[in-house]
DNA sequence: CTGAAAGCGCTAACAC
DNA sequence: GTGTTAGCGCTTTCAG
């Protein structure tokens, strides 16, 4: 089933079946039509190599990452797939380790080899200058997924984390707690380590120190957090709650706490970020920020596909809303009167961070 | 830079660039030296849509799947894309709905639109006769991951899920546990509901009856273990132990143990199967089998690319060891002289069941 | 708006 | 062992 056979059933040239296909102008629509009809008719579907060699380019994406979160590659996978299936493009994966020394070489390998026609990046690759470089000096179009800043120049989508982690402290605050600790993230990943911000923004609005003893350095694995669970549960006197730059961390210290026989949240609240499916099979089931991974993947996708259609489109950086996520972890500070009446049931959300930025 | 250039430098045809780019005989081997050192020199790579359209194959491996299991799915594309990068095949993925009643017009376009040269099928989808077919009448070369059948005359890698479920209802009855209740997995998911066989063997073994009161239906996931974990322990007397056919709902089981307040393992232990990322981060942290998941794929990837090659190698089928992960969610049965001690220390691992079968 | 012809870079078939 | 030639199925260029 070629494209000479189409020509031949609609009784124009393949140029004319061609130009329908590709969706370009200059054909007049009764054509068009007649053209349409052979197609679905003989069931055509173009060589994607014959275009491509033609055509000089491949109708493929790539996903680089390095990510050890599993759901969150799966979601930005699913979220690319579903843009890349409506435009006629496929996906192409491809992890990797950000700290290799030949990185470099490795993409570049991928690209001349593929011959990808756009790259999406997600963190930490998204804040790494020297991929960046490559891709621009490879005229690679690009876009970056929660990049840490991201007025850098490329078009990009991200949440405001920043904002979403003081959402979560002022929840805190406002259930009575004043000594809050906080599990920062891997540095490599600033969009995570930003969350530190937001916390530190809300204690100081709220008028509280934030010393070096109620702030922990950790990596995003949950062996991180329970490390650093360790560490500042034997601080005296001891934070009445705990909020952890991801769930996995604060998976950690959920187990650290049931170890040391603190009841959750009676003696210690646990809040985390990301709502990872751990987070609602724990026990208690953990209190969360949620960011919509999926829809950011797919926009991310449509921003590259428009870049690779016009070649000029302007840059563009999208900002999603992330919403909080109420559950069993945390409560009334212990011996305070809470200011804020804990959630009735489980599972409340509150949206918030509204907004689009073209 | 084209196969015309390297020919030019090595001062013979492009022919002879093409054998030796792929790795065909009847070059002499100084030849192939020359050439070899201009393609280095030259940094050459071929166009693959060029070698595509020519040669009439993709490179392009793609995988099928329908798993709610992110982590599961991440391993297996893990261990494909091992193996894929080092045969120079790229990977597609390409997740689908396994009860859609469009899953065979969709695989069809897949294939049509892609040019994939082969396919791997995880499970459910290794387990659907109609999926085969077309792959079959396609004449496109598939290996099935974790068949229930691997008998069925294309090559598969497995692992033997009856014997590690038997083996892991053997550690429950070493410990004393009798009355020991089943939660069973997805009936779609054949080879998690095989589990199931090797509990009752182990259970008949014992001597020990299992009725429709000690095995619940679950469906693998997280809220399915809660549901059958909430039926199993409001029967009367109550199991003292509780296997689940996997980590997910393994997890459900402990989330209703701790808000029904019982201790685990003093008042109930729980077993699971999989070893994923949860069972070690749930507190008590889970019993459960390990499969290896990467090591699994990157062999079936082994297997489709032989068979890409060598147009017909005998059909082999690949069974691979799981081992049995003994960590804080068993012990000895309540009131019961254990006969097996528990293990010292957590994450201790008995390997069995290595075979492999060509 | 439409068509004819000229490749894209490679492999396959066959000659030498 | 090695080279020559003819496509693979499409897009591009340019002519009408």
């Amino acid at each position: 089933m070629r494209i000479e056979d189409v020509a031949k059933r609609a009784g124009v040239s393949i140029k004319t079946v061609s130009r329908v296909v590709n969706m370009e102008p200059n054909v007049r629509s009764t054509t068009r039509e007649r053209v349409l009809t052979a197609i679905a008719e003989l069931n055509y579907q173009p060589n994607s190599s014959a275009r491509s060699l033609a055509g000089n380019r491949s109708y493929l994406i790539g996903l680089l990452y390095d990510n050890p979160s599993a759901n969150y590659v799966i979601d930005v996978q699913g979220g690319v797939l579903k843009r890349c299936r409506k435009e006629g493009y496929d996906l192409l994966i491809h992890p990797c380790d950000y700290r290799d020394p030949k990185l470099d070489s490795d993409i570049l390998r991928l690209l001349r080899q593929t011959r990808i026609d756009g790259v999406i990046l997600t963190p930490p690759l998204s804040d790494l200058p020297s991929v960046a470089e490559i891709l621009d000096k490879q005229e690679i179009p690009y876009v970056r997924l929660s990049p840490a800043d991201y007025q850098h120049g490329s078009p990009s989508v991200h949440t405001d984390d920043q904002r979403a982690a003081m959402a979560m402290t002022q929840h805190l605050l406002g259930l009575g707690h004043r000594r809050i600790a906080f599990i920062a993230g891997h540095p490599d990943h600033r969009a995570v380590a930003q969350r530190q911000d937001g916390f530190r923004e809300a204690m100081k609005a709220a008028g509280l120190r934030v010393t070096r003893h109620t702030v922990a350095q950790g990596y995003n694995s949950f062996e991180s957090g329970v490390t650093c669970a360790r560490q500042l549960l034997a601080r005296n006197p001891r934070a009445t709650a705990i909020f952890a730059s991801n769930d996995d961390m604060a998976a950690g210290v959920i187990r650290v706490a049931h170890e040391q026989g603190l009841s959750i949240p009676g003696d210690l609240s646990v809040a985390g970020f990301d709502d990872s499916p751990v987070a609602s099979q724990i026990w208690p089931a953990l209190t969360t920020v949620r960011q919509p991974v999926q829809a950011m993947a797919d926009s991310a996708a449509g921003l590259l596909v428009d870049r690779l259609r016009l070649r000029s489109v302007p840059v563009t950086e999208v900002s999603m809303a992330t919403e909080l996520v109420l559950r069993d972890s945390t409560g009334p500070a212990p011996n305070s009167a809470s200011q804020e009446k804990s959630a009735a049931g489980r599972d409340c959300r509150f949206g918030f961070a509204d907004r689009e930025t073209v």
